[in-house]
DNA sequence: ACTAACTGTAACAAAAAATGTTACAATTAA
DNA sequence: TTAATTGTAACATTTTTTGTTACAGTTAGT
């Protein structure tokens, strides 16, 4: 029973901005080094609420890809040049589930298909994961950055 | 105005369990071949509602993955064999975004990075579907269904 | 010391998406 | 004619995502 509990909370999606906010933000850091950056102003180049800005920071922060700067000239900064960082990473910090989707929770296990469904779901979702992360791992922010210039 | 309601109905993503419910009622059809199966009985299966069955059999239907048959001895089976069904067919079927999920829907277009994002997060976003897709076209659902066995 | 401009986060509100349910018309075998 | 089924619309409920308000904590400059 507790099982089950926590497996509706851990079942969750890939069924939002997150990765695109994200981006978009480390976007803005690379490209302009040299400047710390406010959560308001990043706001309004992606055109959503500066606390969801600072919490997807927040995000990239324990991740350890931007560093913040409180007080007055508070703001963020990359932790890492954008030449080391690779889009799994991003993907990583954002994530809180597979490509493929969710499975569904209780098949059931007098079906000898029900029964090991979610097994074999599961390698399947696996293995298309780490193919998305594999690719995004050759990809760096910095490249990303240059398709802008 | 108009284009804006268009992109919000549109811009869904695979935050479901669509592809792994039509990849069980796939591979129920696939392991009772001769059989025609009711969809209360598959519903039993996955353990959900026989009405959210018909829906994703309707989807699969229309992708000529299943063939369906009214009346009193109706029923679902497959239309193709399953050594000639892809998994990114059935992943065409279902799904309705990207893998690395939603843009944000108004980037600041007087920004010099909000202004592009979406093209480039396009092109991103594309590439990672494509390679997908690909990895799911080397798998069939006889090579699925065999795995329980 | 005081103020102004930030970050960090909790708590709550609203909107959007997914899933479940009821109901019933249409179909078909017996 | 009846019973069992598909197909689908309409609606209800639940879950997830996104937005918002509020405010404590931090820091530079005066």
């Amino acid at each position: 029973m507790l099982q089950l509990v926590l497996s509706i909370r851990f079942t969750r999606i890939m069924n939002n901005t997150r990765f695109a906010t994200a981006l978009h933000i480390l976007t803005l850091l690379a490209d302009s080094e040299g400047e710390w950056l406010g959560s308001e102003w990043i706001a309004g180049s992606i055109n959503v609420n500066p606390v969801v800005v600072r919490k997807e920071l927040g995000v990239l922060i324990k991740a350890g890809l931007v560093q913040s700067r409180k007080g007055k000239v508070g703001g963020y900064y990359l932790q890492k040049s954008s030449k080391s960082i690779t889009l799994d990473e991003v993907y990583l910090a954002v994530k809180n589930t597979e490509v493929l989707g969710k499975k569904n929770l209780l098949p059931n296990p007098n079906c000898p298909i029900g029964k090991d469904i979610n097994v074999h779901l599961g390698n399947l979702f696996s293995d298309l994961d780490q193919l998305v992360l594999h690719e995004l791992r050759t990809r760096t922010l910095e490249n990303f950055v240059a398709e802008f210039h």
